[in-house]
DNA sequence: CTGAAAGCGCTTACAG
DNA sequence: CTGAAAGCGCTTACAG
């Protein structure tokens, strides 16, 4: 018993004092152990007068059963890692939000990997010690290399914003090479010929598909991108590509390739340099995060539709759950373009 | 063993197939299981060459201890419950995103709970069934009563946003009151008389205490509020509220309860009602999210301290686990007054 | 309908 | 330095 552990034991290491315990239940209900495991299992035979005696005496002495000792019997943990990047795109706390809130509603727990650049690998390391229902990593946050440690410890992987080309992977994505097609097209439609880009980083796959979008679509008009700059899918670095790219250029309209630069640089061309938008430029963003409806932006934009992502999410969840060994699934969502005020 | 199941029983309910153990590797790597779990263990003593073996054998197998057993044995579970409100406050976004970020710097791992108001006390129902190191509960998200749900389970709760008077509970929060008479006094001393305000739901206790600040500050100057809305803590709602406010009445400057409400209130006033800020009105809002410095309002403030308000909420916890039996500890993060545009 | 027993994967005294 | 064994809290056949 801890209580007889000498004290300078238990001071050198503070142990929890112990949750309520199945046996204690058992012992002041004056039951067997199977009996308070029964009284908690839906299904299981139990005497109803005795079921309601455990319970009450479960309620009174404040147990539950601990759902981690439960699932070294086999059952699911319900537990989910949910990996985001460094959350410096509002569309990344966007789809935080609406997946955890959906997980919750379907009572599953995420533990979340955010906020942070770097590091990001070690913390997954560490969670991959829990024995995760799965493992769900939005867009480029993450290297394919994680894919072999899960794959050897059976954590199935679900990607969403990119597509992995893995027999055993799900993931859903948005038709980003379309949606920057759409936008260019609308920009030529409307007569603008001097076409820049401010792209987000090189490296992430959805990135190179909206920066093909664009350059081929351009170059389908027989022109090339007038400016090109990157940066990192932030407000102020949208602000600060627009800067660089004014000061070499003057573009007629700028294709961003998220939202929160889109903002930025629309903030920058407004209030810094005086120029009126959309007459003296365009701007055009993608993702369509809340801010973009707001009077201050009216930005037109590319919808990278958050909700039907998120359920899809959520489906390929269920029934890689369901069936574990089924082939990998890539969802494909369809961009939307939304016209507002600043093409 | 799995593989003995009649099939139709595997098929009826599809177990995940289990995860390489010490077990397999002790075979693999011929030694005892002891030295398997010794390898891991820092400390521990184990022959320099057979651990090397050990480690070398487990990388191959993608072997890595299972946390959750481990927490059996008494260890910390490093799982931390984060329960935040509905996410439509976009400093709770701020927050949770600076506090995950954070935590798992320190190599803890929050289990979020948020992004939706109903079913939430629910959901932390569940989530006591994991042996959680801790409970991080944002603000007014959630009732006093699960306090006694963790004081029986032996979790720690952390509240942050709120000051609980409870002698084992640990909290931090914001002189929200000393804040907003910081931002009344701006006003009067600019000349305002005429001082609305747009306050959140009236049963948070940050909502009471901001708007108990500015009735005193505005009484000791021998003024009423000219006009009180109520509204949600949101963009949308502080348009509205915006609207409802100037029905009725033409204040002078409108005190919000947060930046949100302001930002929306501030956004109906210049686009829809053609008022210049500040000349016609003054427009002051509570937190100083991010999108308050940016040029578009350029929001005159007072800042709630997300850094300090993240580190005290770590430190609580670190304390707490370091000295489960110390007594709750009430921590006053200060405002401070933003001058920026709108006053 | 019920209790005693086995076993999930792990760590840690215990006895070499 | 090492292995066999006990035990963490639970569920689930097994044998009444």
């Amino acid at each position: 018993m801890a209580h007889d552990r000498p004290l300078a034991d238990r001071a050198a290491q503070p142990r929890r004092r112990p949750r309520v315990t199945a046996a204690d239940v058992a012992k002041t209900a004056g039951v067997s152990r199977s009996a308070v495991s029964r009284a908690f299992t839906p299904g299981a035979y139990l005497d109803e007068d005795k079921r309601q005696r455990v319970l009450k005496t479960a309620m009174d002495l404040g147990y539950r059963p601990n759902a981690l000792a439960a699932s070294l019997q086999g059952a699911a943990t319900d537990l989910v890692g949910v990996v985001v990047g460094g959350l410096s795109n509002p569309y990344d706390s966007e789809w935080l939000a609406a997946l955890v809130s959906a997980l919750n509603a379907s009572g599953k727990w995420p533990i979340v990997l955010g906020g942070q650049a770097e590091g990001l690998d070690e913390s997954v390391t560490s969670i991959l010690s829990y024995p995760l229902d799965a493992l769900i990593v939005r867009g480029g946050s993450l290297g394919e290399a994680l894919i072999d440690n899960c794959t050897k410890l059976n954590i199935p992987v679900i990607f969403s914003g990119r597509v992995i080309s893995h027999p055993a992977i799900d993931c859903v994505a948005c038709r980003n090479h379309m949606g920057m097609v759409q936008a260019v097209t609308l920009l030529l439609e409307s007569g603008r010929r001097r076409i820049g880009y401010i792209g987000g980083p090189p490296t992430l796959s959805s990135e190179k598909e909206r920066l093909a979008g664009v350059v081929e679509r351009l170059a389908e008009a027989g022109l090339m991108p007038a400016a090109q700059v990157t940066s990192d899918y932030s407000f102020d670095g949208g602000k600060s590509a627009m800067r660089a790219l004014l000061r070499d250029t003057s573009p007629d309209a700028v294709v961003c390739a998220n939202d929160a630069m889109a903002l930025g640089a629309l903030s920058f061309a407004r209030n810094t340099c005086n120029l009126t938008v959309p007459d003296d430029l365009a701007i055009i963003g993608f993702d369509d995060i809340a801010m973009a409806d707001w009077a201050e932006f009216d930005l037109t934009t590319v919808r990278n539709p958050l909700e039907e992502t998120v359920n899809e999410v959520l489906r390929l969840l269920e029934d890689r759950l369901a069936n574990p060994q089924k082939p990998g699934e890539v969802v494909m969502v369809e961009p939307v373009l939304v016209k507002r005020g600043t093409h």
